[in-house]
RNA sequence: GGGAGCUUAGCUCAGUCGGUAGAGCAACUGGCUGUUAACCAGUUUGUCGGGGGUUCGAGUCCCUCAUCUCCCGCCA
């Protein structure tokens, strides 16, 4: 290497890779008390540092010259202990330190709110800044980082090119949903034209401009030069959606790949979400055994399941049939050419895959104007991915290659074909079949976690009414 | 946007028929020579979400507002 490695403290992450060298051994470490325990002479303080997902313990006794003190550490509080690292006798742990030395760095206030016990996701929420330092949020924020790093593994090792589409887009018609509008305008006193409508000639940008709701129409162009290329991140929808899985500020992960047919789409998305499972099970045992255990007991047993079983595939007009031929009570009577109902969508993925199932070929008056329409006339190239206990992870489709099938679409659905001008000009310059979909990480997060709500995998989440933090 | 439910100590919750509030944990004090959400004893802690009403009397019944949670729609 032709540079000078950082020198770097050890971490309690070195110390649970290494402790069988580490044995007897003089070592010092910097940490957070998770939880401590005290008797008249001695006690025992759980130290962790954040690099890896258990803690360790320290023993001291009263040498210390600041016995007094340590006895009256509190939970949170920071210290820096320097200690042999010896094997230990108690079952729960195979080493711990015997201290000869603790500072105390930064004592935690009485009215810390985080006590050694189970708190309410819901409570906290509300403590944003603080539940990083829980067990389940590190767990869970551990695992999203990783999951982030295994997409972009997935996607490099097979040639794709990440491309950063746009955060701030001017076409307002994506149809993806409502935008938040971007505006240095006054609103308290905005530019008017004579008819009284707001004048976005004014505006920053010289027209009305929005956060994005997707990358799929700027990542096509990547495609028709890279072939095989893909957005990952953030993106705004402005619907007042209240649900456990719908955030306005969420990240999605959009593929998308020339030369490939709706078939391609989801052998690649079915590749992709068996890859990523297997990857955070192999880089985060310890967090998913600590799922496992307090938040979804099957989860484990589930996951392993679904890597190791093709996913279903049923048309949109089969699962139709098959919601109708179950004679089961819907809330929403199951009929061709409606939308399938969360009710439907978990009936077929829950009871009868009972694991993640594709559903594709949907009517075409359900779905985007982009998406190729098929042979019958009737349906589109469309797919989406079921998952149990999350609902539709991934949303895709073959896209509209053909210039006039397009141009007809973009007009039966009331849009105007000028917004679209250099999406269009796609299909005139070298056209080919070519497909996409778009992942929900945190639904996917919340799919290997088990973590039910979508707020709970987000480190600051935002949603209509909670900008907090 | 539609619907349901919740709100009592720092946290998790109980509170019967309407009679002025309780437990566990935390914190604090003391005890304890190997703990594992340590244990044992004691102490402290309340605008019962806000406002209004019924009543001799409201945590409890009614109205209203707010927060949060869940379900549906929108979607990823």
């Amino acid at each position: 290497m032709g540079y000078k490695e950082a020198d770097v403290a050890l971490t309690v992450h070195d110390i649970w890779k290494s402790y069988t060298e580490r044995i007897d051994t003089e070592i010092e470490l910097s940490g957070w008390v998770r939880t401590e325990r005290t008797s008249k002479d001695f006690g025992f303080i759980e130290l962790n540092d954040g690099t890896f997902f258990k803690n360790i313990q320290i023993v001291y006794d009263n040498t210390l010259n600041n016995f007094d003190e340590i006895t009256r550490i509190t939970t949170g509080s920071s210290l820096t202990v320097k200690g042999k690292l010896i094997s230990s006798p108690g079952d729960k742990q195979p080493f711990e330190i015997k201290a000869s030395n603790i500072e105390v760095l930064g004592l935690c206030d009485q009215v810390f709110p985080l006590q050694k016990k189970r708190h309410s996701v819901e409570y906290l929420r509300t403590i944003a800044h603080l539940r990083p330092r829980t067990n389940l949020f590190r767990a869970v924020f551990k695992v999203r980082s990783l999951v982030a790093f295994a997409i972009h593994k997935f996607f490099t090792d097979r040639n794709f090119v990440y491309v950063h589409t746009p955060i701030i887009t001017g076409s307002d018609c994506e149809g993806a949903g409502e935008m938040f509008g971007v505006s240095t305008l006054d609103m308290n006193k905005p530019p008017r034209k004579e008819d009284g409508s707001l004048d976005y000639s004014k505006d920053f940008f010289g027209k009305q401009t929005n956060l994005t709701v997707s990358g799929q129409l700027n990542v096509e162009n990547f495609c028709m030069a890279f072939r095989n290329v893909y957005t990952f991140g953030p993106t705004f929808r402005a619907e007042k959606s209240n649900t456990q899985r719908h955030a306005s500020e969420f990240w999605m992960i959009e593929p998308e790949m020339a030369f490939a047919d709706i078939q391609d789409d989801m052998d690649i998305s079915e590749e992709m979400v068996k890859y990523l499972i297997s990857y955070v099970l192999e880089n985060a045992p310890e967090e998913m055994a600590f799922f496992n255990q307090w938040v979804d007991k099957g989860l484990l047993e589930r996951l392993s399941f679904v890597l190791n079983s093709d996913f279903g595939r049923v048309t949109y007009t089969e699962a139709m049939d098959e919601l109708i031929r179950s004679g089961k009570k819907f809330d929403y009577k199951p009929e061709w050419g409606i939308d399938l109902q969360t009710e439907h969508e978990r009936y077929l993925t829950e009871e009868v895959y009972k694991r993640p199932v594709f559903v594709t070929d949907y009517p075409k008056d359900i779905k985007a104007f982009y998406m190729r329409m098929n042979e019958d006339g009737k349906t589109v190239a469309a797919m989406d991915l079921l998952v149990p206990g999350v609902g539709e992870i991934i949303g895709g489709s073959q896209r509209e290659e053909r210039y006039d099938f397009l141009v007809k679409r973009i007009e039966e659905m009331g849009l105007s074909k000028e917004d679209y001008w250099w999406y269009l000009e796609l299909r005139k310059f070298g056209t080919n079949k070519h497909c996409g979909f778009g992942l929900g990480f945190e639904r996917m997060v919340m799919y290997m976690t088990g973590v039910e709500n979508i707020k709970d995998v987000i480190p600051f989440p935002r949603t209509p009414g909670n900008c907090e933090f």
